[in-house]
RNA sequence: GGGGUUAUAGCUCAGCUGGAUAGAGCAUCGGCCUUCUAAGCCGAGGGUCGCAGGUUCGAGUCCUGCUAACCCCA
């Protein structure tokens, strides 16, 4: 409809200037919106507004001269002049009628689209380093990055969601090493916990579990561990310096092939843990992808090599250093110790190399705001790798602030004082979660009252969409209980018995459908779909309680259910697509 | 000190990329259930769009400078 409106608009703005009205060549960009307010028409157009400046004439004469020459069309009843010089569409209600038959057509297809095209797209996102239970901050990047993923599929990019599993490195080594200090405990030892250690429960946990399958295998005497070990902090030591001690101490005395044995045991109780929680949570991934296979199957030598064969690479006091800063990066970065050891950051470059060796299209990376400053390094390391580093999108998520009973709640992993966010889940439902982060920007700092989402489910504006649709099973099955037969044919021949105000908003807004979708996909904000679907539930609702669907007048009665299922259909689509459910009664 | 994000109603947030009278939810007040589910609808009050300039027919939206909060880096 939109192009056809503008076609219209070319056609009379070209006319003006072969008849010598218009002077210039330049044809700006004209911009056709959608009128939020019904008394303005469906469309309308500011170019009159634009071209006015180059005819140099006021606005409204320029509309006006526009208007006499704009060709007639049967989609447009009424055509007006408004305001400082908008023009006003109305569209005639035939046209806006076939919606109905659309959506019906299309079912669960409709308003997806094809404008991806195919285009290979990986997301990545929540990524948590697997030393604990996923927390409600990581449930926002999980809920934001499964639905961007979602709509990019929607919209026709083949989408692959991925987990990038941060295996190896000095976190996964505490972990392992609190697992088996927690394991001695169940041995019956007695010693400080270190307060550099993991304390949560769940370490305790699979510290039990392994007590419970190997006995007494993995027991040393806590004597011996802490022989000769320095001071912890509390004892006026260094905490640092004596987790890295007790990891050393802990791979002395197991063994190498016994300290994998416990370190591969709590990564997969933890993991599995992960994976758990995430399906129930509806995000699910194509791949779970691990850091220390890159180590293991030389990933990491070999990007290193493709840097150094471009000359990014140097010595310095010992340690290897990616020369960043020519790329666009504030300074250089160290990749390889003074140890021997790679960094982080040198995962992070042969992560990003393998991602681009797997012919991806676009790379989106979903990253806590806390990571902006790395974006410059990534950057430069893609571009250092020989690859166009505007396939790489950053999107960033803002920290949601926890509130209970008006305090901040503290969030630290370390201590094991955090919300997870299956307590989060269990408090206020799947769909209730999600769909509030999801409502909100990404960008935007957001502020989460636990007490209010527990202590006022009711109020959660989730339910206001789902209790539309809800209705609309209700008077499906009220029709039922009257034995009544709906006429699917006769409500499609019957459409324009549809004159009442409200049947007209609800019509335009399905049709808003698949843009709506497209523009949320395309600019990566779900919240978009989301304000969308309430626009539609508020229209529905305010509909169901201005005029009785199931009336005696058959013909009127079919229209209208037609028009119902429709909204119940866009309802359905878009909360499957939100992964949130779409309950029958409420 | 450098950088990023944010600032809109009492609270939580939208604002369709520069358009018409700045919107919703919650909270407050007043109406609507013998009629398809009141987790709903209708209405009222509530605003210096952080502050000060600038760009132009037109700015919550763009540019500059401040201020504050959160977060990275030295």
């Amino acid at each position: 409809m939109k192009q056809t409106i503008e076609a219209l608009i070319v056609q009379a703005v070209e006319s003006l200037k072969t008849s010598g009205v218009l002077e210039t060549n330049t044809l700006p960009t004209i911009t056709i919106e959608r009128c939020r307010d019904p008394e303005h028409g469906d469309f309308a157009t500011n170019v009159a507004l634009i071209l006015a400046k180059v005819a140099k004439t006021n606005p409204r004469q320029l509309a006006e001269k526009i208007l006499a020459v704009l060709p007639v069309h049967d989609a447009v009843i009424k055509v007006e002049l408004a305001g400082p010089g908008f023009i006003n569409f109305f569209i005639n209600p035939n046209v806006q009628y076939a919606i109905i038959q659309t959506i019906h057509e299309l079912g669960r297809e409709f308003g997806l689209s094809a404008i991806g095209a195919g285009k290979k797209v990986q997301v990545e996102f929540v990524s948590a380093n697997p030393t604990g239970p996923l927390h409600v901050g990581h449930g926002r990047g999980a809920a934001y990055g499964s639905v961007v993923a979602d709509l990019l599929q929607a919209v026709g990019f083949e989408v692959e969601r991925e987990y990038y599993v941060n295996d190896a490195g000095r976190q996964m080594d505490i972990l392992a090493t609190s697992v088996w200090l927690r394991y001695l405990e169940e041995c019956g030892e007695v010693f400080p916990f270190p307060s550099n250690g993991y304390r949560g429960d769940y370490v305790r946990e699979i510290a039990w579990t392994i007590h419970k399958n190997s006995a007494n295998q993995y027991h040393q005497p806590i004597a011996t561990v802490l022989e000769n070990i320095p001071a912890d902090e509390p004892q006026g030591g260094d905490k640092d310096v004596y987790i890295d001690a007790l990891i050393e101490r802990a791979k002395t005395l197991l063994g190498l092939e016994h300290y994998r044995a416990v370190f591969q045991v709590g990564l997969q109780g933890i993991l599995q843990d992960i994976k758990a929680d995430l399906s129930e949570f509806g995000v699910n991934y194509q791949c779970w992808f691990s850091e220390q296979q890159l180590m293991d199957d030389g990933s990491v030598e070999k990007a290193l090599a493709r840097l150094r064969a471009g000359d990014y690479l140097y010595e310095k006091d010992g340690a290897t250093w990616f020369a960043s800063s020519q790329l666009g990066d504030e300074k250089d970065r160290v990749v390889v110790r003074e140890n021997g050891q790679y960094t982080y950051f040198a995962s992070d470059i042969a992560y990003h190399h393998h991602k681009l060796e797997r012919g991806f299209d676009q790379i989106i990376d979903i990253w806590g705001a806390d990571h902006h400053g790395y974006i410059p390094r990534v950057r430069a390391a893609m571009r250092a790798l020989g690859a166009d580093d505007s396939k790489l999108t950053v999107l960033l998520v803002q920290f949601a602030i926890l509130w209970r009973n008006g305090v901040k709640v503290p969030m630290s992993t370390r201590s094991g004082e955090f919300v997870t966010l299956r307590q989060l889940r269990n408090e206020v439902g799947k769909d209730a979660a999600r769909f509030f982060y999801a409502m909100r920007r990404s960008e935007q700092h957001m502020d989460f009252d636990l007490s209010l989402a527990v202590s006022k489910t009711n109020e959660n504006p989730v339910f206001y969409v789902q209790y539309a649709y809800a209705r609309v099973c209700s008077v499906l099955r009220q029709l039922d209980e009257k034995g009544w037969q709906r006429n699917l044919q006769s409500g499609m021949d019957n459409l324009n018995l549809l004159t009442a105000e409200h049947e007209i908003a609800l019509l335009s807004t399905l049709t808003r459908y698949p843009e709506a979708l497209q523009k949320a996909a395309l600019q990566y904000e779900p919240h978009q779909l989301i304000l969308y679907l309430r626009d539609v539930a508020h229209e529905f609702h305010t509909y169901y309680n201005a005029h009785q669907f199931l009336v005696e007048d058959a013909l009127l009665r079919d229209a209208r259910l037609n028009l119902v299922c429709a909204v119940k259909q866009v309802l359905a689509n878009g909360l499957i697509l939100l992964a949130i459910n779409t309950p029958e009664s409420m």
